[in-house]
RNA sequence: GCCGAAGUGGCGGAACUGGCAGACGCGGCGGCCUCAAAAGCCGUUGAUCGCAAGAUCAUGAGGGUUCGACUCCCUCCUUCGGCACCA
């Protein structure tokens, strides 16, 4: 059958071809067995939790997935990860409880239904579907009884509760401010869904507007929030760290100008007291509320307005920009520098925020850099009152003030500052601290950059805000009874730049519970972080009709023990997480106020450089891997690939070596298990050419000197895997650990220096060790070397003491730091041997020949060098 | 600009409190098996010099501490992440 020229291979030939090509390529079934496995894990519940037995209790959690349209190996990495933490522990005999949900309700799952004329709901539901058949497939294991879905009636209703929950605590409110506003998204934004001035999910410039919105106090917090930060020992630094940042302390004074010409007073915020006499002008942000009042008189107001207007306008990306022109207009006002009574001209700028301190500063061009630019642009007098220390004694002030060229902002000697002068600039801080709250012009307070969450979004596809607003009584909380307020189905979910959901008569008009008159209901939605920010709280009872949870069973089992996610919830999710469990522990229903003990943040997977994405064509899809190679391979390769707390670039090839890994695994127990019964016949004549064949190993048992050196590998791996385990996550160690005491297995069948029970126990010890990584195959092997299933309920190997150290040691022998030798020596040896046992190695000898030894440096079990010097 | 993390072979990465740099894997090269391939197995693989024994150089760059530095200290460069006119 050659093929004719001009003629083309039939399609179904070429699909033939490579199916059978799968098959030959094959080195184990894995299809077979990773179907067998799933359904044996379901069916005999080992996943499944009573929460009232809470005695060794582990919380395993991964952090709930938004449903989107299906998963790539990156998402994989953080629930394959999460299924070994959970299968390790559960070895290690604690009662693991590992649950899943969904993060439903949410814009992509909005704007998809939009474009495809669907509901969101539908559009959710049907992700939720793909997605789970995916994790199933990964061999990830979940307690499904106890399942959440945030878009479900049952789950928001709760989510409301805690909105009632805040609102009777006065903390959640409802304000107009300047809020951030995407445009693209139609809707408002919290302050950390904006990303250099942008959209958290669109990328587009965020612009400012002036709504009336609700919020949550989380500034209330914010000094907890930062201290409990020291409470959370296993958090990776950086995430405490952004969390520290985010929050943004800063001590500081309010220092109290009086304004010429009139009652008010304005008042700053500054840092940097000690620079109060070198304040050569005060600047106001456009959006203080002051300012129109100051300038009514001002002949130019107009013009004044106008440029406060310009700066109103321009959006959040545009004023964040570091090389935007600082620009201002003095309003002819002047306020009294209160230290010494001196005039200054009072501007507007733009470039002080009304977000943060007062809204107005001190400015003191010679030591801020932003002040001194301002200054020189608009011609301001510029005051030295810092000066270096080295300096201090023989630098004219007047001359160096004319030769700035950049504001001193460091550290210096208090000059032109009155009773203060000579004294550091550091200690002139308490000093004038203490001066200004004895004259009653200044006090010490503390400032944060920490804002309040802004929760309102006008968007269809949420949990509505559980509130109703009637004529006569104003702001009216839904009853708890009420609740869940449901969202309505059938409204066009098109958003406008207001809530869909004003478009629905039924949901609108409602009934004021205190007075029985007409009310309108809130029409804004919540911000979907408040869906997930006390998810882990409702796993624990999440069948629970009468409560959010059971406080007893929550108090239980919670902190959770560990949690896993990605690291771009490091500032949103975790700090809003940790606001509303303080916020319940405040208020009784829970024990505990740090739910996250213990936090692993793991890194990307990224393809050809770049995070994987659609737009880029880059996404690795875990089916086709799994279908080709097993969902063990998948697993493998993903803890292989390297340490998971950092990104990693994803290689086919790569995950071809695990697969290859497995494959010998598999041999090695088929040939270890073929070997404890003879032989048949027509194996015989099968077997006999292939160098595994059953005499071989069954001959080579009964002689063979007993080899001690695979017993010590084998026992120094359970210590390293375990180690590796318990200190850390390093799978990617661990992993090659039990790859190095394969290969030594291979070695020594293949030397036939090997007893069978040695090589039984090694086995087992590797099929045990690999269990958490690759569950599937580890089971079936498991198995098949006549243990019992589940392996899941055998104990953790455990290690000998007495095997771990190595029968002889390698002493490296260095001289003059470099290595020139190497001796065999026992392990306890100590440093008069050692010594006499570096003299009498031959090489060590040689080297000395020429030389005259001046110190010996002996490391017991580590190293000796010798120093040195030519004779 | 500030804060943080990281720079090690062709590649992903090892190296516990300063003690044999490059474990393990990928890729490459050579071989075995085979009619041939696939699969598998064995060997080899940092660079330079050398027939070889071996020598020299190598952990972003440059200094320093030390008997000894990937590891500690100083200066600098690069990459990534966070914050950013925060007073």
């Amino acid at each position: 059958m050659s093929s004719n020229k001009g003629v083309e291979t039939p399609p179904m030939f070429e699909e033939f071809i490579k199916e059978a090509m799968q098959r030959v390529k094959k080195t184990y079934p894995f299809d077979k067995i990773e179907r067998k496995w799933q359904k044996y894990w379901i069916k005999k519940r080992f996943f499944k939790v009573d929460i009232k037995d809470f005695r060794n209790k582990y919380y395993c959690l991964v952090m709930f997935p938004y449903p989107s349209a299906g998963l790539h190996v990156g998402h994989g990495r953080n629930y394959i990860i999460g299924d070994v933490v959970a299968r390790y522990k559960m070895m290690r005999g604690f009662n693991v409880l590992t649950p899943m949900g969904w993060d439903a309700f949410g814009l992509p799952a909005e704007n998809a239904a939009i474009k495809d004329k669907t509901h969101p709901k539908k559009h959710t539901f049907n992700n939720i579907k793909t997605m789970k058949s995916q994790l199933k497939e990964w061999g990830a294991c979940y307690d499904w009884s106890r399942e959440v879905t945030s878009c479900q009636p049952d789950y928001y209703k709760w989510t409301q509760w805690i909105f009632l929950k805040l609102f009777e605590k006065g903390l959640a409110y409802r304000k107009k401010a300047f809020v951030n506003w995407c445009p693209s998204c139609n809707t408002t934004l919290a302050n950390e869904q904006v990303i250099q001035g942008r959209c958290e999910r669109c990328d587009t410039p965020v612009t400012q507007k002036d709504l009336e919105q609700w919020f949550f106090k989380i500034t209330d917090y914010a000094e907890r929030l930062l201290s409990d930060i020291d409470k959370l020992r296993n958090w990776p630094e950086r995430v405490k760290i952004m969390q520290k940042n985010w929050i943004g302390k800063s001590l500081g004074v309010n220092i109290h100008f009086p304004v010429v010409g009139s009652d008010k007073v304005l008042t700053c915020f500054t840092t940097r007291v000690d620079t109060i006499f070198g304040a050569t002008y005060m600047v106001l942000a456009a959006e203080h509320p002051l300012l129109e009042e100051f300038i009514k008189d001002v002949k130019n107001r107009d013009e004044i307005l106008e440029f406060v207007e310009e700066v109103r306008n321009e959006s959040k990306i545009k004023r964040s920009q570091l090389d935007v022109e600082k620009k201002g207009i003095f309003t002819g006002r002047y306020v009294i520098n209160p230290v010494n009574n001196k005039k200054i001209p009072l501007w507007v700028a733009n470039y002080v925020l009304m977000e943060y301190g007062t809204g107005a500063i001190m400015a003191v061009p010679a030591h801020d850099q932003r002040d001194f630019e301002f200054a020189k642009k608009y011609r301001l007098p510029i005051k030295v009152v810092i000066v270096p220390v080295l300096e201090f004694e023989t630098f004219h002030l007047w001359k160096r003030t004319a030769s700035l060229t950049r504001a001193h902002e460091d550290d210096g000697i208090m000059v032109n500052s009155g009773q203060f002068n000579g004294l550091s600039n550091r200690k002139a801080v308490r000093r004038i601290a203490d001066f200004m709250q004895k004259n009653g012009i200044g006090h010490r307070t503390i400032q944060y950059k920490l804002r309040d969450w802004l929760i309102s979004r006008q968007r269809y596809w949420g949990a509505p805000i559980p509130i109703l607003y009637c004529n006569r009584c104003g702001i009216v909380p839904v009853p708890e009874k009420s609740l869940p307020v449901l969202l309505p189905t059938a409204v066009k979910a098109k958003p406008r730049g207001e809530s869909p959901l004003k478009d629905s008569k039924k949901f609108v008009n409602a009934t004021c519970p205190k007075c029985k008159g007409k009310a309108g209901r809130e029409i804004d939605t919540m911000d979907t972080f408040v869906d997930s920010s006390w998810y882990f709280l409702r796993y624990i009872s999440s069948r629970l009709n009468n409560k959010p949870f059971e406080k007893e069973d929550v108090d239980r089992w919670l902190p959770v023990d560990q949690y896993i996610g990605g690291v771009e919830h490091a500032i949103l999710h975790l700090l809003y997480s940790r606001f509303i469990t303080k916020v319940l522990f405040d208020s009784d229903f829970i024990s505990f106020d740090e739910p996250f003990m213990n936090l692993f943040t793991q890194g990307m997977i990224i393809k050809n450089g770049a995070k994987m994405s659609k737009s880029k064509g880059n996404v690795v899809s875990p089916d086709e891997l799994i279908k080709s190679y097993g969902a063990d391979t998948v697993r493998l390769y993903t803890l292989f690939i390297g340490p998971p707390e950092k990104d990693a670039e994803w290689s086919d090839r790569g995950a071809e070596g695990a697969y290859r890994f497995l494959g010998r695994v598999w041999r090695l127990v088929e040939r270890i298990t073929q070997s404890l019964r003879a032989p048949t016949k027509s194996e015989r004549s099968n077997l006999n050419k292939i160098a595994s064949s059953p005499e071989f190993i069954l001959s080579e048992s009964e002689g063979a000197p007993r080899n001690d050196s695979l017993r010590r590998k084998t026992h120094q791996t359970i210590k390293k895997v375990t180690d590796d385990l318990e200190k850390g996550f390093h799978f990617n160690t661990a992993i090659s650990a039990v790859m190095e005491l394969v290969n030594e297995m291979y070695i020594a069948i293949e030397k036939k220096e090997i007893t069978h029970d040695i090589l039984r126990e090694a086995i087992k010890i590797v099929v045990a060790l690999l269990s958490p990584f690759v569950p599937h195959i580890a089971e079936e092997l498991w198995q098949r070397l006549g243990g019992t299933p589940s392996i899941l309920k055998e104990n953790w190997p455990s290690f000998d003491k007495n095997l771990i150290l190595d029968e002889t040691v390698t002493i490296p022998v260095q001289i003059n730091g470099k290595l020139r030798s190497k001796i065999e020596v026992t392990p306890g040896i100590d440093k008069e041997g050692l010594k006499e046992k570096v003299l009498s190695d031959e090489k060590t000898q040689n080297y000395l020949k020429n030389l005259t030894v001046k110190r010996w440096i002996i490391i017991p079990n580590k190293l000796v060098n010798i120093v040195a010097a030519n004779k």
